[in-house]
DNA sequence: ATTTGTGAACAGTTTCACAGCG
DNA sequence: CGCTGTGAAACTGTTCACAAAT
């Protein structure tokens, strides 16, 4: 089985959020095309590669595809334990947020500079100051963290991320975080976002 | 002058972003691939489609290349208008952040159902009731959308967005928005860019 | 001397068109 | 018989290697 290829996956992703909301029993390419912009023929490309030939003549069975993106995605195994970086505003508008209920993924803590803040805050996970930061993530298994600091902290943070092995970070930063090549950023700030689309950019 | 390929595009946007902070006078491609982690070829090919010959021997000049990417990106021009459509706790979040100080996009406007929200909320920018959003954005010349709404009405108000015309959504919801060609989608959820941290994508 | 810019080779991705399956 | 799955072709993007530039 040859590995996928990187387009497709970042497709199969965006396919398993699709399918999380659909509730037909089936769906075909064609369908898929309509939803979600990508050609019919891409979208039987991509699922090939799963494998699974979990449908003919009536579409792809959506709870077959959807077990197979989920499994290709390790969406299926044991619970990813996270973390927020920055409780500033941004920070807290995720601590109480609910997006992550019923997912595999759980914030098992959050990290401020000012200890006013992680003494503050109410949440449904310990809050730290940045100083556990690696105590915390290596006792903890944390894996990923979400990092929502001022943009003067961004790099040293990231940095410190990375060398204590946490495997991908959400950058709400509008910074170009240097990790290396075993750590994963995926950057999310609004700016980085609005330059991609005022590039004609985006689905 | 050929189009400029899209993964180009992307690196682009995050090069400008890069530069913005970078304090040397002159950056080589062998800087920028130990900092961002593209191949030093991948960069040189990028940055020769701008057609700028802004450097040899030491390397590109910083500010030539940084008002060559903006050019490229359209953020030398007038300024974007923007407008914020959800008004919970990530809108809120986005009210008052500093981030797009000192760029060419500007928030001009915010949305929400609840006219309690709207009437309590103080921001620098207007805040409407969502009756109003189709008269706004066009009164207003509004071009991008940052959507921040509760999952089951992200659909309905993509769709409406579209179809007044708005060029692109920053889409905050982890849904796979069904939008016309000519609106652009950026998805910045936490669950989606956890998703893709986990099937082992981003830098 | 060092680094860009670029043809040419290579690698990866998408599209086409249709055989094969339920 | 409509829809998937897939070779083969077409296209897009990356790497190599070196000539040109300063």
């Amino acid at each position: 089985m040859k590995a996928i290829p990187e387009p497709s996956k970042r497709r199969l992703v965006l396919l398993e959020r699709l399918l999380a909301t659909y509730t037909e029993k089936t769906i075909t390419s064609q369908r898929i095309e309509e939803i979600a912009g990508w050609s019919a023929a891409v979208v039987r490309r991509d699922v090939s590669q799963l494998d699974i030939h979990c449908g003919a003549s009536n579409g792809y069975k959506v709870a077959d595809l959807r077990n197979a993106l989920k499994s290709l995605l390790n969406l299926d195994g044991e619970q990813h334990k996270c973390c927020i970086v920055g409780l500033g505003r941004m920070g807290q508008a995720l601590l109480d947020n609910t997006e992550l209920y019923d997912t595999p993924f759980k914030i098992a803590a959050g990290f401020d500079s000012s200890v006013n803040r992680t003494e503050i805050l109410r949440s449904t996970f310990p809050l730290h100051p940045t100083t556990m930061l690696e105590n915390i993530i290596k006792e903890e298994k944390i894996q990923y963290a979400i990092l929502t600091v001022e943009t003067q902290e961004a790099q040293p943070l990231a940095a410190r991320l990375a060398s204590c092995g946490i495997l991908g970070i959400v950058n709400y930063t509008p910074c170009v975080l240097s990790v290396p090549p075993t750590t994963k950023v995926e950057n999310v700030s609004l700016l980085t976002a609005l330059e991609t689309l005022s590039a004609g950019l985006g689905d």
